[in-house]
DNA sequence: GTCTATAGTGCGATAGAC
DNA sequence: GTCTATCGCACTATAGAC
């Protein structure tokens, strides 16, 4: 008879979600979801700083996804083509086996403004690692920072299509999201003239 | 003799941060905001959801700013022309005199991720809100998100500029922010080349 | 593991403003 | 009288200290 289980964090990760989906986030305590496993509140705690970082596994990995993207891009490129490198990058995260999960995530995170604070705060920490990447490889202020904000919008803007469209993949949205930026953005120089 | 005060909002909001910045976000609690002011704890809750909220006020009337410069554009413009106009609007929150002020909460803020949360949150909000706004003006999707997002970012940019250059004014800073995604922005089509 | 402070909520009572 | 701000109390859950 073992005394624990392995892989506590896990268990206790995909027992969240489902409590997540099915009571509410704010339904569900967190002794509910370490009892659903077989553990203690306190247990729960000691793997994760609070009852929203549970859901934010992976999320190291992830920004050091994009950060590469940057690092192994070609040299030479412009400071949007570091970008597009780590889009590129960042793409490979979300293959399409992954969207209903991934869609199952969001659907909870967009039902709790306490979860979507967090999302915001861990987006904006890729954004802080793509502007130091930049930074590394040369690019001046405020380009970097401006390049790597306009990077992770049109990481949201596509990842929102790319969960709404069974079809495409992620690497494909992406694409044309950046490809509508350029267009949108085009002219910004001129877009609001001296008073 | 007065069984209250009046103004007991604007109270408790200057007492937290006065706190927050000798003592500490986290070092605070409600109840000794409230004391602070000759009120009760439970009082507190009353006038903000949580410990957080007495940071954001005057939330509501900087997002309508924002919204308000999109809605007074002239007619005929890019949707980038609609965002610098909401810019050239949100600048005007911003006067020098604010300055001091501004720096003082963004130093509380900054020193704390629970607020740093609470913060992105509201500029998502504003950012949603600038959204549709342009898509009330006629603007499609994505282009209306990205334009909105970006127009955020040139804020977000040029907030930090502004509260570290004591020369600037807040639209001087945007205008040059702006120029600066055009050229930064620029070319995204071809960013990122078929695979 | 246990113990404790704090955040935050629900409800009823009170005291003024109008 | 109504309306609203405040208070007081009981309570749960989070989260951290020990």
């Amino acid at each position: 008879m073992v005394r624990w289980e392995p892989g506590a964090r896990e268990r206790l990760q995909a027992a969240a979600l489902e409590l997540y989906v099915h009571q509410g986030y704010e339904q569900t305590t967190a002794a509910e979801i370490a009892r659903a496993v077989g553990l203690t509140e306190r247990t729960f705690f000691r793997h994760f700083a609070d009852k929203r970082e549970v859901l934010f596994h992976g999320q190291e990995e992830f920004r050091q996804v994009f950060v590469s993207g940057v690092v192994s891009a070609p040299a030479g490129g412009t400071p949007l083509e570091l970008v597009a490198a780590a889009l590129a990058a960042a793409a490979t995260f979300f293959p399409d086996e992954r969207r209903s999960y991934s869609r199952l995530r969001q659907q909870v995170i967009d039902a709790h403004p306490a979860l979507q604070e967090r999302e915001l705060l861990k987006l904006a920490a890729v954004a802080d690692a793509v502007g130091a990447a930049l930074r590394d490889r040369g690019v001046a202020e405020p380009a970097a920072t401006l390049a790597a904000e306009s990077g992770l919008t049109v990481f949201r803007v596509a990842f929102v299509e790319w969960l709404a469209d069974e079809g495409r993949s992620m690497l494909t949205v992406v694409r044309e999201v950046l490809g509508e930026l350029g267009t949108t953005t085009a002219g910004a120089a001129g877009a609001l003239p001296p008073g």
